[in-house]
Order: C-alpha cells, then structure tokens, then sequence
DNA sequence: GCAATTTATATTGCACGCAATATAATTGTG
DNA sequence: CACAATTATATTGCGTGCAATATAAATTGC
C-alpha cells in the first residue's frame, strides 16, 4: 500500500465529508429556531414547497426534496397530526395522494418568514460566498442526479 | 405578506436545502460500493479516521466526524460485531474507551482503495471544481463550528 | 375488454443523528 | 482527604432516510 493510496483515504481528502459534516452541524443549526414552530428540519422543508405551491401530490413533494414516499409518508402524516396539512385521496386518480394546507399551516408562514434571515445572520456567511457556494452545489446535485441515473 | 417575504422563504432560495439534498444523494452514491465491504457510510468515515490513526478514543472519532456519543457508540458497537474493531477502556483513564483496529478491519483497507477514485468518476466533477467546492465547504464548515460555539 | 405492466403510495426493518439524561471516573477546591 | 464540579461514554426516545416489499389504482397490449 502506497503513500498516494493512503491519501486517497484521508478523511482530509474527501469532498463527501464536508458535505455530509456541514449539512448535518446546518441542521443542527435550525433546530433552535424550528423549534418555536413544532418543525424539524425536513418538515420544514416539506412546509416550504407547500407554502409555495399547495396542494402538492407527495410525488411531487419526493421529487422536489429528493425524498421517497418511506420518508415522506410518516412525516407527512406528523404534520397531519399537528393539524398543518391535510392528505386525502386525488379524485381524479386514486393513488395520488394530495397534500394542502389547513388554516394553522398557511397561518405558519408568517412565523417562519424571518427563518432565513436569522439563520444567515448566525452563519455569517457574505451574500457572495453565499451565492456562489449555493450555486456550485446546485452544480453538483446535477452531476448527482445523473450518476444516480446510471445505476 | 409581501413578494420579498414569499422570496426568501422560496425552497430555491435557500444554501441548506442542497446543501441536505446533495449530502443525501452523495450518500445514496456510496452505497453500493460500501455494500461491498459491508460497511454503511457512517461507519466508512469511522474506518478512513481509524486507517489514518489507530487507535482513536470514542471522544477523538466524536470531534473529527462532528457526531455524539449517542450517535458512535451504537455504531461502534456493529463494527465491533462485524469483527473490524476492538473497544476497551483505557488503563490510564477508565472513562475513556480506545478504539482499535483488528487484522480483519486493517485488511478491509485493501478493498477501500479503490472507491475514492470510483466515487470521483462517477460523480464526473472536474478536479478543480472538486477542489473549489471542497475548500468552500470547509469555510462554511468553520463558519458552522463558530456559529454553533455561540448558542 | 381484460390480463400484464406500470405507477403512486404505504409498510417494514434497520441504521443513523441528536437532544436529554444517566453513570462512572477524574479533577479541582477547600 | 472529602466532596463538588467536570469529563467521557452510555442509554433512551424520537424522527428521519432509504432499501425492500406490499397494495391498489391506472395504463398498455393484444
């Protein structure tokens, strides 16, 4: 075994650790503020798409999250639970599922508006690092999603 | 409610969401090839810190990976039934536990040699682009740490 | 028009991640 | 040296993520 083969399984050297390490100290970072609305952080998630387009099938819910209906379904019925969305049976094809808001879900919104700002402020992050950062991870989601195509 | 409020609640507004979606399928990626040895990704980057330094105590591999006990000892626990590890309490300080590698988890290094390089050509980004993101994401994870220090 | 296939969601099982708490060993303080 | 505070790890409980499988509705092929 090598010197260059070693380093190749450095933990330094790796792109997938700063990726998986920061997502999960980011989440981590939400959970203070999330709490004050009964959210998770992929509930969250979830309450955002709806928030931008209600109702939503949970198929299109999985592909706009990249999350399969093995996540969603339980989470989904949580947020049911919580009295924030309502699911019921599509009329036109009985095996969507639609996903909308009640009243206390659309009503959430305003609690959540200053979320971004708060959590930008606390990262520090400059609005340029920002974009780019953002942008070269939009980048590697594509390159994601056609290696996963592949398989 | 206006239209700047509805904007920076936008899912494509935000830096966490692919940030949390690509880690996700990044680790989806991995799978297959960590199937092979048996080991999940987690339990992967437990193994790259272990291959680089053993042995390590529970607290070392903690505050390299940004995971909790909660989170490692479970975990540490499979690998030690998988026969790749050995844990035991150090003599000089009965709290802490030593984790160590056995042949067979010295062995499995062999077989991880090659996924680096498999994973990079899968995934298909540019050298520099890898290099670029992965300097960004240690910045943002220093960030991360400062901002996580404040709470 | 009906059987085979496909599609949409649900269920099951397992391994995280992490907050909260518990336990035991060590260190600091008088 | 006793004893409070700190430190290292373990445990508990809950909510994901996801592969594998199940179920039921819609679509396709003949």
């Amino acid at each position: 075994m090598s010197k260059k083969d070693d380093q190749a399984l450095q933990l330094d050297a790796q792109l997938c650790f700063p990726l998986y390490a920061a997502s999960n100290l980011l989440t981590r970072l939400y959970r203070p503020l999330l709490d004050e609305l009964g959210l998770t952080y992929p509930q969250y998630l979830v309450m955002l798409v709806l928030w931008e387009q209600a109702p939503a099938s949970v198929g299109e819910l999985s592909q706009k999250l990249y999350l399969d209906s093995g996540t969603l379904t339980p989470l989904l019925k949580r947020l049911e639970a919580a009295g924030l969305v309502r699911r019921r049976r599509s009329a036109e094809d009985e095996r969507r599922v639609e996903v909308s808001l009640t009243p206390k879900g659309l009503a959430l919104k305003k609690q959540a508006q200053d979320i971004p700002g708060a959590m930008g402020c606390r990262i520090g992050l400059g609005a340029e690092e920002f974009v780019s950062l953002r942008s070269e991870l939009r980048g590697l989601m594509h390159l994601l999603g056609e290696a996963h195509a592949k398989i």
